[in-house]
DNA sequence: ACCCAGGGTCGTC
DNA sequence: GACGACCCTGGG
C-alpha cells in the first residue's frame, strides 16, 4: 500500500478490502452521499472528505497527509486486516461465504460516539432516507459551518452543548418525529449528569451496553449499533428487521425472539460477530432477502 | 385515496 | 415476555 499527497488529495495505491459503496451503504453511517461522478462526499470530525475509487487507486479528496494519518486512517479502520477477517468468516459456512463475497469492500468505521448515539436514537422504527434527512437538518440548522465543497455547504453534527440548548419543538422540526423527546432527555443526561459518553469505550462490552441502555430511546439494538460503530466492540450482534430476516432465512427458526437471535449470532461468530452482522445486513438489504 | 413499513423503544400489563 | 402505540412519508 503506497500513500502520497497531490493537489489537496491523498492517493492510496493498491488498497485492499476497501470499496466506498460497500462502506457507506452498509447502514453504519448516515452522512455520506454519492456524487454524480460516483464518488462519495461526507462530513466527520468537522472535516469534509470526498472519496473516489478508480481501479487500484483510492482518492481521498479535499484533505492532506496530516489529516489522513490523524483522522482518516483510524476512521476507516485501516490498521485492521479485513482479509483475515473475511477468510475466517468465509470458511464458517456457505451463507457467510456469499455475504462476504458480496460486500468484500466493507470496513467498520470508527465514528464519533456522541453523533452515533443520537443518530441511532433517530434510527428507531425509521427509514434510512428519513434518518439521513433528520441528521442533515439538525446539522444544517444547529451545527458548525465547516465549508463548501462541489458547490454545497457542509455543517458538522451539532455539539452536545448546542443540542442541549434546543427545545423539543426545534428538534422535531428537523424531522425526528416522536424521537425528539428521547434526544432531548438523552442530551440532558449527558450534559447535566456530567455523563462522559467518550469513556464508555473503555468498559467491557456488557458494562458498556448496560451504561448505554440508561439513555432514553436506546434499547438493545440501538446500544449494539452504538458500540459496534463508535466504540470498537466487535463481540456484539445488532438484530434489526434485516438481520432477523437473513438469520431466519439461513440459520434459525422463525418466532425466535430478537434476544435469542442475538445470542445465537454471538455464540456462532464470537469476536467477529460485529463484522459478520455487517456483511449479512448489507447482503440481506441489497438483495431484499426474506422480504415477504 | 388508502395502507404499510421503516436498521425499535417505551409503557403497560 | 408479549402487545400496541408511535412521528413521518415514500411507494405500492
Amino acid at each position: 500500500m503506497k500513500i502520497y499527497e497531490k493537489n489537496n488529495s491523498v492517493i492510496v495505491e493498491d488498497m485492499k478490502d476497501f470499496d466506498p459503496k460497500h462502506i457507506f451503504e452498509c447502514g453504519q453511517c448516515f452522512r455520506w452521499n454519492e456524487e454524480e461522478d460516483g464518488s462519495y462526499t461526507g462530513v466527520a470530525f468537522k472535516k469534509i472528505l470526498n472519496i473516489k475509487k478508480e481501479d487500484n487507486l483510492v482518492y481521498f479528496n479535499n484533505t492532506n497527509l496530516e489529516d489522513f494519518h490523524n483522522i482518516w486512517y483510524k476512521y476507516f479502520d485501516l490498521d485492521r486486516d479485513y482479509s483475515k477477517i473475511k477468510e475466517e468468516l468465509s470458511k464458517m459456512d456457505k451463507y457467510l461465504n456469499e455475504a462476504v463475497k458480496f460486500g468484500y469492500g466493507i470496513r467498520i468505521l470508527n465514528q464519533d460516539e456522541w453523533e452515533i448515539l443520537i443518530s441511532f436514537i433517530i434510527s428507531a422504527n425509521n427509514r434510512i432516507s428519513m434518518i439521513k434527512r433528520a441528521i442533515e437538518n439538525l446539522s444544517m440548522n444547529y451545527g458548525e459551518y465547516i465549508g463548501e465543497y462541489k458547490g454545497k455547504k457542509h455543517y458538522a453534527f451539532p455539539s452536545i452543548e448546542k443540542m442541549n440548548s434546543l427545545t423539543q419543538e426545534q428538534i422535531r422540526e428537523c424531522g425526528t418525529g416522536f424521537r425528539d423527546q428521547y434526544i432531548k432527555d438523552t442530551t440532558f443526561i449527558i450534559k447535566n449528569d456530567n455523563e462522559d459518553i467518550y469513556k464508555y469505550k473503555n468498559l467491557d462490552t456488557d458494562m458498556c451496553k448496560k451504561g448505554l441502555l440508561q439513555f432514553c430511546g436506546v434499547g438493545p439494538k440501538v446500544a449494539d449499533c452504538i458500540m459496534l460503530f463508535s466504540m470498537e466492540k466487535y463481540d456484539t450482534f445488532p438484530v434489526d428487521v434485516w438481520v432477523k430476516r437473513v438469520m431466519e432465512e439461513f440459520y434459525v427458526d422463525e418466532n425466535l425472539s430478537l434476544k435469542k437471535i442475538r445470542e445465537y449470532g454471538i455464540n456462532k461468530f464470537s469476536n467477529l460477530s460485529g463484522f459478520a452482522q455487517q456483511y449479512l445486513f448489507y447482503y440481506a438489504r441489497e438483495l431484499g432477502i426474506g422480504k415477504k
